[in-house]
DNA sequence: CCAAAAGTGTTGTGCGTACACCCATGG
DNA sequence: CCATGGGTGTACGCACAACACTTTTGG
């Protein structure tokens, strides 16, 4: 059964462009793996067959809405698309670093933002059509969606989710749209475990502020009074700060910086 | 800002054996990235310089307590320490085939696993001393745990997860304790949310088998009568079928199979 | 004085935990 | 007849949603 370590050199022809008929062989290889390492090893001596990229999903509050950062394609394939930033992966680089330097290039942000998360594994061997791409794909926020600078940067822009896919709203290249709805899920699910909504607003902010802000990534409304006694319910999720702030008309709202816990016990639940 | 879009030749000195020391390099490298493909896009052109691999924490209840495939390694890095199956990505393959692939040749198992799900990219740049390695791990289940069949699956075993890292259990290679721990605590909320229980335990069952294999990966105990109203409660997670099961004493327990659904509503929650 | 937002108080309902109790089998 | 596990019934308590009410500002 075991075979005697070596494999038919499966590069032997040159890698053609793509090859998208070979999606259903690979689900029949059920052989045994000749690994080139012995048991519990795996031959990695010779160079790579796939390439790793990571693209950020980059999310924020703006206006009662909850926005993404896409950058518009200039070329083929998939011209005219949006899609979501991303990099290759260097050889010594993590995958936060990697992620910074993907929105660094094209949000005009100069410090690496905090708080990033895996997402997802997007390995479907035809998602890119010039050549084999896995993309690993992590979730960040900013409490400030700034708009690109101009040059190179000027190809960027905020976008509300809830135009995407619309009339008026861009359209996603390659399987972008798969990453974004990820991100939306992941960031509306982590809302009620972690406190990653102190990330969405500005300190100091109001419980007002940071209940919009939960509004916004739910697309529901919330109970002031109750929303305000589950945050303050929850140790190290917010502390008060001096002073109060007057926005319109109104009793002014006290203030709030982000506490030192990251995750909620309780969680704030989301309603269904 | 921008650079003219070509960038340093990052593989000029051929690839040295390891390099720890450049951990914190990519830290500071804030630099706009030097896109080889425009606005949106990366440069996939030349080969990729990082190895991607899968590792299956693959898991299962036996005699009442959650275990893990492991393999021995056999040479360096890291003999004598207990590893994960794992396997390097083919350039057509998809993960869930590469993860069959790894456990195929470790378990003996025949056929494909059904439930897959992505775990975590493990990226720490010296995570693996040889080469640069980024592992998808996975997360996959059975109801048979099958002792490994001979000759070149003889070295992979089935450990209690309990066991490890205590004396007369295994030592993890690598950084493979936290794939371990991350795939325990995945399936741990996963028996929350979804009817993966119903992988853990082979058909049919009664009610009883599927509480045990609960109370075996949480680590706790169940009240029997409150576990049976939450499971009949939750549309679509098991569907009794004909005729009962008499194990040893005890009245006749009723016998059910899967059911339709994939996720619990309402879940069943663990207790905190 | 009115509108609007923040903040406090109160109550009814629903759900889950805990436990008592009955059922059906083997020894 | 007892032990054991399966299955049903039920009451207590707590958490939370809903809504009333007060506070403090601008117009």
């Amino acid at each position: 059964m075991a075979k005697d370590g070596k494999k038919p050199d499966r590069r032997a022809g040159e890698r053609t462009k793509t090859q998208k008929s070979a999606k259903k062989r690979a689900k029949v290889a059920l052989e045994v793996e000749a690994a080139s390492d012995g048991p519990g090893g795996y031959g990695t001596d010779d160079r790579p067959d796939v390439a790793l990229v990571v693209d950020v999903a980059y999310f924020a509050v703006d206006r009662g809405a909850l926005v993404v950062l896409l950058v518009e394609r200039g070329r083929e394939p998939d011209p005219g698309r949006w899609a979501v930033p991303g990099a290759v992966l260097e050889p010594d680089e993590a995958l936060t670093d990697a992620a910074t330097r993907a929105v660094v290039a094209r949000a005009g942000i100069l410090e690496p933002f905090t708080r990033v998360e895996q997402l997802a594994v997007f390995d479907a061997p035809d998602r890119d059509p010039r050549t084999r791409v896995v993309s690993t794909a992590v979730l960040a926020v900013t409490s400030t969606p700034v708009p690109p600078a101009g040059g190179a940067l000027a190809s960027g822009r905020w976008w509300r989710v809830d135009t995407i896919g619309t009339d008026g709203g861009p359209t996603l290249a390659f399987d972008h749209l798969d990453i974004v709805e990820a991100g939306v899920e992941r960031l509306r699910s982590r809302l009620e475990q972690t406190d990653v909504a102190t990330a969405l607003v500005e300190e100091p902010f109001t419980l007002g502020d940071l209940r919009r802000a939960y509004e916004a990534a739910w697309g529901i409304e919330l109970e002031p009074a109750n929303f305000r006694r589950k945050v303050l319910a929850t140790p190290g999720f917010v502390a008060q700060t001096a002073g109060k702030r007057i926005v319109g008309t109104g009793r002014p709202a006290d203030l709030y910086v982000r506490g030192a816990g990251a995750v909620l016990h309780p969680p704030i639940p989301r309603p269904r």
